[in-house]
DNA sequence: TTGTTCTGTAATAAAAATAATTACAGAATG
DNA sequence: CATTCTGTAATTATTTTTATTACAGAACAA
């Protein structure tokens, strides 16, 4: 099981879509039920990537740049998941011992055709989509 | 990412698939570099999955229950994750939020699709494939 | 039979990853 | 210019994962 950040940042943006106005991050950490600062750290990777825009200051939040029917589930995977769906040993294989020596490229292998099973399915489910399941 | 757990038993399986009969835990785990211990855990539910068999006492050792052929990626998988790909938010949702209240359903629903895709794709995959990488 | 070398498993400790909290400067507004 | 937001860094707490220790029991071989 990966970490909580996709479902944080899906329902972030099902939020914004479904919200009228900029929601501030004490509001939507309050639905989330986590920290306020975690919520703008995840908002910060949003605006980054361009899908939010946050007002700064009083009555200040955050709003999509888009709307929820252009934003996919495959673009989100990608700004939260860097690196591969399956971790590799955190320590070093045998290098001596032929599985060993090539398990990591191996094990990178079968990230790609994961990721390129899952990528597949997730663009074409938008926010959009969400917002009709709740 | 999610844990390191299914590379071990990947790593495991083809190291059993490559050599020559038993090999013992400690030798996989030399190979993995990883605690002898864990190797044995893993093994235990590859045993009760029946991937494996296992003779005790001295010269012990596993070795593949079956050909390397009829070990598929998606039974790997099943065996490993019980739980769904992607995390909830370990905190309960707020309950009066619309959102909130629906978002678990929501990402067991993203879970299931992912996982389709993503079995989908492993159940053309097998040891036997893997050990043509090494 | 008895010593050796394996496994199985539980219990504990260490390390790493994740999340929460605290703190504070700066932006926008009324 | 006080208030209420954000952004971000730094620290602490919690949880998860991995490692280690410990020991009983199985199989084998001398």
């Amino acid at each position: 099981m990966i970490n909580g950040r996709f479902a944080t940042v899906i329902h972030i943006l099902t939020l914004l879509a479904q919200e009228e106005g900029a929601l501030s991050s004490s509001y939507i950490a309050g639905s989330i039920n986590i920290n306020p600062v975690l919520v703008r750290k995840e908002i910060s990777v949003l605006r980054a990537a361009g899908f939010v825009v946050t007002q700064e200051g009083k009555n200040g939040g955050s709003s999509l740049a888009m709307p929820p029917s252009k934003i996919r589930l495959s673009d989100l995977y990608r700004v939260v998941y860097k690196e591969g769906l399956f971790a590799h040993s955190r320590n070093l294989p045998n290098q001596h011992c032929t599985v060993g020596k090539r398990i990591g490229v191996i094990m990178d292998g079968l990230n790609t055709e994961a990721e390129q099973a899952l990528l597949k399915r997730f663009r074409s489910i938008t926010i959009r989509d969400l917002l009709e399941r709740v």
